[in-house]
DNA sequence: GGACGTTAGCGAAACGGTTTGCTGTCAATG
DNA sequence: CATTGACAGCAAACCGTTTCGCTAACGTCC
């Protein structure tokens, strides 16, 4: 490997030279530059990032901890981020804390003994499980989720509204008797989109039944397991909030392992899948997040606070979600006439 | 934050001794350690990367280059690359040619002057387009498709085998007129399995007409348009055998809108799916890959080369494929009697 | 008791860049 | 002609580690 003290000798210059012609930092005669970058070529000089690292005390890497990699939703968080990354001039270190703090606890010392200029990171722990220095000295933009009191940049959707657009179709098919199937508590999507839910049948003068609300992880297993139970009573519900999209593939699969029919004998609709890449049948009714966009504004915020060092005040960015209706809802059959 | 030097100076010793505490790579007296250890735990000491990297010419990241991103399959690759790299204790920084050889040539670039310690790649140019020393002085691992005349270690599948497996069996249902939608000729992967589909043709003296083989961009939408060309002809193919997953989507898609079903009009089997999570319907007949232990025996290749730096033999594992019946396939229908 | 081996710990030289003065040159100016 | 200013280019300091070679101090053995 070619140093710059070669390419120096080469050109017959100083190393400072050679560092200006690199970086175009301080004008250079023509002459000189051409034998610098003549020599550069023949000895097919790359700059060690090590060093320049050191000196600059940057690492020209930002780093991506999601909550499951398994997971279609965040895989395609990672598409997005990976391109943006690449066009700021940055290079992609990836994580996966899949939704268990300690992981994610060790994954954020990681990223600070790498250096990483900042990070973009989707918090799978409670707000009281942070400590303030974990996140100190390093820019920090929080994605899809947020951490109650902390001060990072966030960029979220507006989960109560998805909940609320949902289930307030549901409710205009004719369902009552609606279900939920949600996240962990402690994540602010699943309470934000059961608040959501809440509100809409509050609005009309309902709630759900306490039997027909069940959390737990969000996986495609968990969510299986939990509709099977619920849906296996006879006052099971006419319809189903699901909060996730593997979620959702999870219940479907239960009702389908139960005789029933969707969405001839349940309706269901869920938030913020991507599930299926489009083959599943029935198409999901859903609400949709702008995946792309959102990762694309994080990584503008985070690149902003690299960059600017500036202490602007913390910005919260929240988009909001879509409905799309696919053929997984139908209206209330009316059982007795 | 805090340096080696500001702990030597505070536990009163150098920063030789501090070094040596920090990995345990020279004894150091009980009393001495003692000191060192209190004074790191005050000043919550960590050591700079940069400079570690610097010194030692390592960085503790794995690059990973895969085709396309947006395909499952390599966002399966993605999460177990994950998972493997940091139990070797490095770290993944992830890059995405997008099946852009001009891109792939950039990123080669980009994971040299990190100073990335190996590299995994999964290459999307014809073999002429690489350059020798791109792939010098840095330990590499071919993932899914080879290079002819490269060196580097690579686990690939077994091609032709896949694409026998999946002719065969449309072969043992009766079917005789049978095409081919597959990737670029210039990639192993595609001419393999071509090669493989040929093979078991001929093994019973057949042979595809010319019009049913056709390859494109292992792309949904390029797979849509070829089949729909394809099929639209009167002496289309009765099966098609696709070459990977996303295509298998788009021919189906194709097929669909043409106002043919799967399997009862035409058979579907494909290659290397993930596609659809297991809710796309009907689901596909197909050859899958053990991706998770091919990824993994990608790594610990890697990882071997990286720490032995001896000059071991070149090594290439080639998996074998496995045939998973779905319902995409049906008996060939005797049309007259 | 001197020669010699061990060994804990230290000082300083790397590692490969960037950056900060500083020097020497040359043209313009008074 | 002496002074000044602009400017191209250089030498050297610096970034924060690791590591090589050395030096004392100490015990051992003839």
């Amino acid at each position: 490997m070619a140093t710059i003290k070669d390419v120096a000798r080469k050109a017959g210059v100083s190393t400072a030279t050679v560092s200006a012609v690199m970086n175009d930092s301080a004008f250079v005669s023509p002459e000189l530059r051409a034998r610098v970058v003549t020599a550069i070529r023949e000895l097919r000089y790359e700059p060690s990032q090590a060093a320049r690292n050191l000196r600059r005390n940057r690492s020209q890497l930002i780093a991506l901890a999601v909550a499951d990699l398994s997971n279609p939703f965040y895989a395609r968080i990672v598409w997005s981020a990976e391109a943006a990354v690449a066009a700021w001039g940055y290079s992609l270190v990836l994580f996966n804390s899949d939704e268990k703090p300690d992981t994610e606890r060790r994954i954020l010392s990681r990223i600070r003994t790498l250096g990483c200029d900042g990070m973009v990171l989707v918090p799978v722990g409670a707000a009281n499980q942070y400590q303030p220095h974990e996140f100190e000295g390093i820019a920090t933009v929080l994605l899809g989720r947020s951490i109650e009191g902390n001060s990072a940049d966030t960029v979220t959707i507006d989960n109560q509204a998805a909940g609320r657009q949902a289930v307030d179709y549901l409710l205009d098919l004719g369902h009552r008797r609606i279900g939920s199937v949600t996240g962990p508590m402690q994540l602010s999507t699943s309470k934000g989109r059961l608040d959501g839910m809440i509100d809409a049948m509050a609005a009309r003068g309902l709630a759900p039944q306490p039997g027909h609300v069940r959390s737990g992880e969000f996986r495609e297993e968990a969510a299986y397991s939990v509709a099977r139970d619920m849906m296996g009573s006879p006052d099971r519900p006419t319809a189903i909030y699901v909060a996730n999209g593997v979620m959702a593939i999870g219940v479907m699969r239960a009702i389908a392992d139960l005789g029933l029919r969707c969405p001839q004998d349940v309706s269901i609709a869920s938030t913020d899948t991507v599930a299926g890449a489009g083959g599943l049948k029935p198409r999901l009714t859903r609400t949709e997040h702008p995946i792309a966009d959102m990762t694309n504004e994080a990584l503008r915020l985070l690149v902003d606070r690299i960059e600017e060092r500036g202490s602007e005040p913390v910005r919260n960015i929240v988009f909001q979600p879509a409905l799309i209706v696919g053929e997984s809802c139908m209206p209330l059959r009316v059982e007795a006439g």
